[in-house]
DNA sequence: TGGTTATTTGGTAAAATAGTAAAACAAGCA
DNA sequence: TGCTTGTTTTACTATTTTACCAAATAACCA
């Protein structure tokens, strides 16, 4: 194994983190502005404390940070760069959607 | 929840087969030229059943392409586009990086 | 202080994922 | 056909992740 690979495990843990459907959502909803957790609870539809552990996730990979104020709590994106990334990803589905078809027909 | 949730699933999956230090290695290794399993072994280091797992997550989840020719199966990369993400997981590994930096100092 | 709202934490059961050894498969050659 | 090499699949256990509830914490207001 490659000497250099503790570089890759602290990619792979951001890419992680970013890896759960619920969080990729909330990555998209706070590229528009930040939101409070109640906000993304409601916009979410799951329980509070699972968008509030998800935040935490992103939080700790250093995507999000929190900035509390009275009593609510205000998560946002730090890495916009990300979207490019939501991009790329899109061709990769839409690049097997267009060959699955080729094989079909 | 909301209705278009199967499109994050979708990205998750792709995303979620990058997440993984050895996957991005082989990702790294593949942008120069395709490999073959045996190559991508050597280069790794970890046993060629594991080395071939991983290569069938990236290949179901669309990132490689393989290719079998005679005995041998090169795999190739499908998305270059996946290198310029790697920047941006880089630039929040630097952010993080030096905020620890001045919360120390 | 007591009550209310917003969020986080802890515990737990279910689901997903990782890792690897062994078996299976496929191609080429004697 | 049978042997060898290169690769893939299967089967299994161990580990990690997830989601929910309930309890704890924190900030504010009366």
């Amino acid at each position: 194994m490659p000497s250099v690979m503790y570089k890759y495990e602290a990619r792979a843990n951001i890419i992680k983190a970013m890896a759960h459907p619920t969080r990729l959502l909330i990555i998209e909803k706070l590229v528009e502005r930040e939101h409070c957790v109640c906000e993304l609870t409601d916009f979410v539809g799951d329980d509070i404390s699972t968008v509030s552990k998800h935040l935490s996730v992103l939080k700790n990979a250093g995507i999000v940070t929190d900035d509390k104020r009275g009593t609510m709590v205000f998560y946002h994106l730090k890495v916009p760069c990300i979207l490019q990334f939501l991009g790329c990803i899109e061709k990769v589905i839409h690049d097997r959607a267009k060959e699955q078809l080729a094989s079909v027909g």
